[in-house]
DNA sequence: ATTGGAAATTAGCCTTTTTTAAGATTTTTT
DNA sequence: AAAAAATCTTAAAAAAGGCTAATTTCCAAT
């Protein structure tokens, strides 16, 4: 409450935030998960978000108040440009971004957040192509993933989930294959769940789970 | 020990080596105060520093061994490259800088710091002119204060020490009057440990405490 | 050599965030 | 409806990093 430095509340927060910004109905079992907690902790600190009025519960779901959307957007926001700085200005490498990111957006002040969004042009997205919450440059959002595009369909692609952010063999993967947000690409086939895609630097296989997180148009 | 991610840590270990670097012996009853914790909060840590093999006692004496220098410096360099990106790159206003770099110094990668001295050209100083440990680029060190100029004397500002840098409004003086390394004053007058100075921007008045940090050539 | 003040230590306690183990509820599936 | 699976809760505890108050130790100056 005091000094606005709470890493593990915005983390809950952030977490609660963006589970519910894929349509699941968030409850303290998918916390758990996410956040590799166990059950009591997460219980407890569900509890206190409560308390402290950033969530309300119904029945199993938690919501987020106006005031835990507030901090859980300052928190992906934060972690978003600093994604962008880390990518377009300090030039780290694509797959290693969102794990520095997720250090960095506990640690930014409102008025370097403000700077970020000057230097950076006020982004629209994140590296990864997911939306920066509050940024003027929005745009629509497009719903097909790679796994449930048509084989020979040519896309282009849009944004990676956050789900499989987290992942970083399968952001090495797609970061040295080319598979970014813009890059165009043909699904070739589709096997066993696996889906092999033409992209910008030739052929690539990708497993399933891998496949529903790029969305593409 | 496990995942190297040790805010605490990191933060006394750089408090002794930058009270060390004033010449000063560093003793706990200097953390205490230099960190603002209680005696016992100290010698608690303190313990645990000689324990795990950072620090080693002479007497009172607390000295740095090989592992906690190597830990020190990483993030006295951390926080001065992120004092430089902070300044030079986002713009954040030079009084601002040491406390958003005193957050950032614990969340940096290695692999960031590695980008930052490229982007950055492996600066010498930060933007207060203290030497980043480790920069090829290294200049020797001057050793006088503002306050022992002789009046009617033109020096060089050429770094603001360690311990003005924590005082926000002796910061925002110096910057508002354009007292920043490199730049030129002549020293006016020195009445009852007050310094009066003719900088860039028209003549300023300085306590001494604040002169007393105030290194010049 | 003594002694006064600074420094260090001991003892006891608090809060936050986490755990495991076990029990109680719900939901879902058969 | 009964059984199985998933979810949530309670209880007990630990590790980290803090605190205050009281006591002891040390150093340095008379």
């Amino acid at each position: 409450m005091s000094d606005g430095f709470h890493p593990p509340l915005e983390e809950y927060l952030s977490a609660i935030l963006e589970l519910g910004s894929d349509g699941t109905p968030v409850i303290s079992a998918r916390l758990c998960e996410h956040l590799a907690r166990s059950a009591p902790t997460v219980k407890e600190m569900v509890d206190r978000l409560e308390d402290d009025g950033y969530v309300i519960r119904e029945g199993r779901r938690l919501i987020l108040t106006d005031a835990g959307t507030e901090v859980a957007e300052r928190v992906v926001r934060r972690h978003r440009l600093a994604e962008r700085l880390l990518h377009d200005v300090i030039g780290l490498e694509w797959h290693k971004v969102h794990a520095e990111a997720g250090r960095w957006e506990h640690v930014i002040s409102d008025d370097v957040e403000q700077k970020l969004i000057t230097l950076l042009d006020d982004p629209a997205t994140c590296p990864h192509g997911n939306l920066i919450p509050g940024s003027r440059s929005s745009t629509p959002e497009p719903k097909t993933t790679l796994l449930e595009s048509a084989v020979g369909s040519n896309m282009e692609i849009v944004r990676i989930a956050e789900s499989i952010e987290h992942d970083d063999e399968i952001m090495l993967l797609l970061g040295t294959a080319g598979l970014t947000p813009g890059a165009m690409v043909t699904v070739t086939s589709l096997k066993a769940g696996v889906v092999s895609v033409d992209g910008p630097r030739g052929s690539t296989q990708l497993p399933g789970r891998c496949a529903q997180g790029v969305l593409v148009r």
